[in-house]
DNA sequence: CCTAGAGAGTTGTTGAACAATCCGACAAGA
DNA sequence: TCTTGTCGGATTGTTCAACAACTCTCTAGG
């Protein structure tokens, strides 16, 4: 019976993993990517008529899609008007690098002035070295998701299945903000930083490890929206 | 022209301020009065049939309401089971207390070392006038709602509205978990707690105050999760 | 005691229909 | 010219009935 434990643990983790999905939540997976990569820039209207038609669903179930990607902040919904992919401005933009602030910081410095057991690091240094590699390919797009991994990876140090859905989300609304804009000025600064921030949490040194992340962050979000200044005025 | 400007600002706000609510949205907030008073306990289900026929709307229009409340951590969702009022277990409430010590310490943090303007500490004053009030007059119930709108008004001193939003949601799950406990011993020992923490604040020791309010939380959580325990071993 | 399977009940999804609302265009008046 | 009132098309909000897909329970059989 024992033997069979691990095994069926296994199943049970497989099962869960692959947990079916439902019309509505198979559509929303179709839109996010479609938002996410930028084929439907931010501010374009979604119709319910037309998508439902294209997407083969009924209009309800479009609608709950819509609800789900509400819900993460890729879609807002006016009522009687429709919905459209988010645009965020400046401010909302500073809103989420201050939550992310909040939170990142948090979770390094409470890690305690002890080194944490490499094993549970491998994550983050699987994500520093998949940046490197994809910046060493020219490939920005690819140095832009190893960030986002890398910093999912980070807050997950926590432990906390809340702090990660909140994290999800705001990378989610990020990658709204990084559309159009030039993906190497954009993401090319920070696999070193990223590096950085891996070598001192590993040693340890979680004090330094946060404020490193506090400034990270600041520079970051004033990045950011100096490239999306830079892109409005001459497009 | 300029003058009409403020008037105009107001007007805008005002609109916006009482947007019409969607059928699902009332819905929704006859169903999360219900929750959060305790009549509907955590753990029943919610059933689609049912309700329709009772609050008058179509299962759709229903699944809409549900689907607001699912996201607000009230009701969870399994598919081809239905909805049921959350419950939240011991680690879940541990971890939303881990998610408010990551905010609220950070907003109070974050004061600076100044002392802040005395008209933005004003809701805060309120909200611990009242909760001492209510303690006056044995109104449990009252003092646990002015405590939780001292958190919130706590937090929107950082002026970030997903701060503000992720507080709602995890003051929404907290009040799942006070449902059948002593409401007495849950809530009286933190009107006295909230007064020296404003106090903190409002001199301008905001390291101190974010200290204070490690400890409130750590505290209130240790003693949150015992009552439950009392409760569980004899209801 | 355990398992497989049938049946009942619930949820998931659809498509059509109608009501409510928004938006742009066009006309009337100052 | 500018503002205001009105109209009609287009889109969303909501309902309803039906069927498909699924879960849960109970029972017969091993």
């Amino acid at each position: 019976m024992s033997t069979q434990q691990s095994f069926l643990d296994e199943l049970a983790a497989e099962v869960s993993g692959l947990r079916r999905a439902s019309t509505a939540e198979r559509v929303a997976e179709i839109l996010r990517r479609r938002v996410t990569e930028g084929d439907l820039p931010p501010g374009s209207q979604l119709s319910e008529e037309q998508l439902s038609a294209v997407l083969q669903v009924s209009r309800n179930t479009l609608r709950e899609a819509f609800r789900l990607l509400g819900h993460e902040g890729l879609l807002v919904h006016r009522l009687h008007r429709g919905v459209f992919v988010t645009e965020l401005s400046d401010d909302e933009l500073a809103d989420v690098y201050r939550v992310r602030r909040a939170i990142e910081c948090d979770v390094v410095r409470r890690l305690g002035g002890t080194a944490p057991d490499p094993e549970v690091l491998e994550p983050l240094r699987a994500d520093v070295a998949d940046g490197a590699a994809a910046a060493a390919r020219g490939d920005w797009t690819g140095v832009g998701t190893a960030n986002m991994h890398f910093h999912s990876h980070l807050v997950a140090l926590a432990g906390s299945p809340r702090l990660d859905a909140t994290t999800s989300r705001l990378l989610a609304e990020l990658r709204l903000a990084f559309q159009g804009a030039d993906a190497e000025a954009m993401h090319a600064p920070y696999v070193e930083r990223n590096g950085a921030l891996l070598d001192l949490v590993a040693a340890g040194r979680t004090a330094e490890a946060a404020a490193a992340l506090e400034d990270y962050l600041d520079v970051s979000l004033a990045h950011l929206t100096d490239l999306r200044r830079d892109h409005e005025e001459q497009p």
